[in-house]
DNA sequence: CTGAAAGCGCTTACAG
DNA sequence: CTGAAAGCGCTTACAG
């Protein structure tokens, strides 16, 4: 035959029949808080078990109207970043008994083409990151009711979720940092131009080195991703006026930046050039790159953006609430050290100015 | 209230009775191949359009049993090699219009623990990825008709579906080349000891070694995971008879083990010692890394993958199935170079001796 | 091609 | 505490 016939589960009707109950008693049986006697519960329990019954997610949802499915984009997952976001959410997740539909391996930033799907499985809430989503789509979650969480990633209007980390704090900690290891020429290698974090920690540390005297800030656009990165690098060493201290917008290009000024450019870290990234992933701790990095803590980020949802489901209030959280200037070896400000925690050296 | 109401979708009769048609005429616009005149069509899909209506896959379900959903238990993702393939699975399976659910970030390397909750939403099959399952559910779900396919792992029993690489193969390649560039003493620092993957490459390194005449090979482990790589590699690089070629079970110990040879033991690679590693996976391809490796061609085995899930779909016939597919070593600056055997593809070294 | 009707496997008032 | 019954939003024979 052509279409496969997947042998049906065994139902409740099928576990009523045995247990000799009606199938509201087993329905009860298995749901928590439900009115059933520890009698005939124990009957239920055992003509489950030697059926082999499991109750039907689907069937419950459809009249639950609630799937306890969260659906997670991420277009993409090369950057360490991600992956490690995604474990969390999984394990957050698991905790609250919600379920992880993935959408990823899309090339677009946009969303909106797997919005449909995702609508169509009834999701109990959203959860974007490394993407968008129209503002149009967004009404129309909020509209239905669906919880949205912007994950590292802030809209304009501020409409939506999101979960956040100071990333202009965190540019000007890095200017700080350069200006208080006695830096004097400065650059940046940007990420996504039209990303929220790309444009606060750019601000942030471009006004923090105004702040402090320097107004010069020379920049090349890697677009958070390891090619154009690469090829960022190669124009920014090969610049007349290479600056001494560079930051580079994320820990994923900072590792590409690396390699090439030291093993294309014969540059020396940090003697020759100070290096800085942000997100404190994975590569950044490796001893062959060490970068001093702003951590952003994943664990914390992911568990507010499953309180957001929690609350928002439990309530059916949709209300854009704002999560921003502080992270840390870890101090590696990829730049050189201030004098002052360098306090140990846990075991890590993070830099911590006096005014701060 | 206490409960919130996430406000119902349109349904299909609403869109039917806005259209002046039955609700079966709904129904089959959205159903493809339905026997619909276009005239009635258009009319739909016009109402639907303009009230916001999307099929509630939900209800779907229910009726068709099938969910389109296919379960993808990962239980780490720290290994890039993981996260490459999610990101081919998200596509490969929005390609057939099947969706993904992850289980991930649970600690135990058993499948067991999450297999009530994937069981209860009906998936339409199942992708095991650095993680087992047992043989009891793995013949529960051959019962219930659900397809199970292990990825880059192999059970005893061959009972069910997989999509390997030829890892026996591969340890012997390594060996080759090894004693092809004159190595003389050999070490292994070694996967997790029960999974197929390390007994595999472990078995084709130390008997090609063999066939070649050396005898020795020491022997650390570091469980495929970053801290016992460490730990294995200081063993290892302690020993009065440390040796001149090590072969690390993957490239994400290769990694660490580099940095803990260079940075803590002044070791020069590959002059004092040369380095082969497996899964070509992003870092091994990093400069400061550069390791010579053996691939594992990550996008066929995710097609190899779903194509099989989608045959026993369609066919409802649950046979396993074992693909094996070919790796290539792809030769970099980790390892000292063999004197022949070396040829260029696709603007890449790989290592092809003549009797292969 | 079309519509009325049955039914997928559950949850949940309702009455007892 | 328990059971009979309605109904969640669809698909799909069935009859026309």
């Amino acid at each position: 035959m052509d279409i496969g016939v997947k042998k049906p589960g065994v139902t409740s009707s099928q576990v009523a029949e045995h247990a000799g109950v009606s199938q509201s008693a087993v329905s009860r049986t298995f749901t928590p808080g439900a009115s059933i006697s520890s009698k005939t519960r124990t009957k239920v329990l055992a003509s489950a078990k030697q059926l082999g019954y499991r109750p039907n997610a689907i069937a419950r949802s459809l009249i639950t109207n609630r799937s306890r499915i969260i659906a997670v984009v991420m277009a993409y997952l090369e950057n360490l970043f991600y992956p490690d976001v995604l474990e969390e959410l999984g394990r957050a997740l698991a905790a609250e008994n919600y379920h992880l539909l993935l959408f990823t391996g899309f090339m677009d930033r946009d969303s909106d083409p797997v919005f449909d799907q995702l609508m169509q499985y009834r999701v109990d809430g959203i959860i974007l990151a490394s993407t968008s989503l129209s503002s149009e789509l967004s009404e129309e979650c909020a509209t239905a009711g669906i919880p949205v969480v912007l994950f590292n990633r802030t809209t304009e209007r501020d409409a939506v979720s999101s979960v956040t980390t100071r990333n202009k704090e965190g540019g000007r900690r890095i200017a700080d940092f350069f200006v208080a290891g006695g830096h004097k020429t400065f650059g940046y290698i940007a990420g996504l131009e039209n990303s929220s974090t790309n444009r606060d920690r750019q601000q942030g540390y471009v006004e923090g080195l105004a702040a402090l005297g320097f107004d010069t800030v020379v920049i090349e656009t890697g677009n958070y991703s390891r090619p154009d990165a690469e090829a960022a690098a190669r124009k920014m060493f090969s610049r007349a006026d290479r600056p001494e201290a560079l930051f580079v917008a994320n820990d994923h290009m900072a590792v590409a930046v690396m390699d090439v000024a030291r093993h294309e450019f014969g540059i020396r870290i940090p003697e020759d050039l100070s290096i800085v990234g942000y997100d404190d992933v994975g590569p950044a701790k490796w001893t062959s790159y060490g970068i001093t990095s702003m951590s952003q803590p994943v664990k914390r980020m992911v568990e507010a953006t499953v309180e957001i949802l929690m609350d928002q489901i439990a309530s059916g209030e949709i209300e854009a609430e704002h999560r921003i959280l502080n992270g840390d200037l870890f101090v590696r070896t990829s730049a050189r050290l201030p004098a002052a400000g360098i306090v140990m925690r846990d075991g890590q050296q993070i830099y911590r100015p006096k005014e701060a």
